[in-house]
DNA sequence: GCAGCGTAAACTGTATGCAATTTTCCCAGG
DNA sequence: CCTGGGAAAATTGCATACAGTTTACGCTGC
């Protein structure tokens, strides 16, 4: 009897932090809640993200559904549907695996991630009201006590609020999708370079170019520094990622 | 009892084109393919993206598992998958329907879509290979006639194939796959236009901007023309869009 | 001791069944 | 004629069942 103790959800599709126990709120009362397949896509995306389940490793139907209490049917929608995410990958009659990508593509997704990152600060740079800015520099200077503190966690959930606020600043809810998508789908990956002697310091520095761009309407100089900062991460990235399938 | 004549795939996940019967290949001797659910999910998808299926229609599990001649899970997977993928909509306990987007949704998809043909033919222009610049020209160049003859449904097949090649030649998988994606969920709207006249000349002359860059290498000018191309078929479908939702 | 093979256990793919919810439609009331 | 309410029909959500495939394991032969 496994027990999960995931608490932070990092979640793919709309991006809302949530506390999930092992059980899934399915009150007798409200016995078809009617979003049992999206609750555990959430819940087995967590488990991918956090790195609770490494690349590679094994997501058969049988123990989900005696970890979550519920039949193999929405387990089974579940998977298909973080397959079509690209967080598991399938093949016929065996079971569905957590995606372990090639280094290749890894670098491909860091160079994606990179040019929306661009794009982003870019149009934020043009587009984002004159609160979304203010919020964004009261944020970012905020975290500067985090950095000195060397508070990780903390800094690293600042982070995250930090890159969304460019993202929805961009105000292109197509845009907003794929930079989420490509985030989730890169957070396995991304979890090595958090223990970098300096990450914080650096990354706040490179944080603080992206905003002083974005308050001065500089386009270009925002997409630039943001597409730099993404490249940051994946240098300490890549180094890590164990290679895929030994073909 | 419907009869389904969808002859060409334009396949989401994998890209390639197959003839598909309304009864899917499901031979006694392979009773268990393994693949019923993907292929449900291509025929599905080429309903939705060629126009059989026009968004906002109800996509009712019983009908369709009588068509395709399965039961109703496999065709709530290929549901589940195709909503992941952002082609169908569902909330809990109502029928899916094909996603129907807001008029503000559609303008960020092309403008996204601007924004990812621009990186492809930028990187193309950079990264491209001998042969695949001079694949690239050689159809152009063979487009022409096309354009002359005013065969409109050649010129398209060959729309495709040209911008496919641009996102191939960028060297990048998910640059590709999220090109790719956001390709197919505007596919729906974008029908609208061929039919403008004096649209395939314009394409063409168009395309000939990019080829032009891309041959000589010039990333910026590539790009720019790539974008301002999208941005034509944009102006031109989103006119004839219908607004989503009644608020 | 180790490789090859065959059987059993484990697991996936799909069908079917049932409870819960939504939708439809008919009829009374205004 | 239109609107509102309510019961029946239609449909979704999930569990269970079963057939077929893969995996694990032990056994035999070398």
């Amino acid at each position: 009897m496994l027990t999960m103790t995931v608490t932070h959800c990092i979640c793919i599709q709309c991006n809302f932090n949530q506390i999930r126990p092992v059980k899934l709120a399915r009150k007798k009362e409200v016995i078809r809640s009617g979003t049992t397949v999206e609750q555990m896509v959430r819940a087995i995306a967590d488990l991918i993200i956090t790195g609770a389940m490494q690349p590679g490793e094994r997501l058969d139907e049988i123990s989900l559904a005696n970890r979550f209490e519920v039949s193999r049917t929405p387990v089974r929608e579940a998977l298909g549907q973080l397959c079509a995410i690209g967080l598991v990958e399938r093949e016929p009659n065996k079971s569905a695996v957590v995606t372990n990508v090639s280094q290749q593509h890894l670098a491909s997704m860091f160079e994606a991630m990179a040019e929306l990152e661009g794009i982003c600060a870019r149009l934020s740079a043009e587009r984002m009201t004159v609160d979304e800015r203010r919020m964004l520099e009261a944020e970012h200077k905020a975290s500067a006590r985090l950095v000195h503190r060397g508070a990780e966690d903390e800094y690293e959930a600042h982070n995250t609020e930090f890159h969304t606020r460019l993202y929805r600043g961009a105000h292109n809810d197509h845009v907003f999708e794929l930079v989420t998508q490509t985030r989730a789908r890169l957070a396995p990956f991304r979890r090595a370079q958090f223990r970098l002697p300096g990450r914080l310091l650096r990354s706040y520095e490179e944080h603080d170019a992206i905003v002083l761009a974005v308050l001065r309407a500089d386009a270009v100089s925002a997409s630039r520094a943001a597409y730099a900062h993404v490249a940051t991460v994946s240098d300490a990235s890549i180094v890590f990622a164990r290679d895929a399938e030994p073909a």
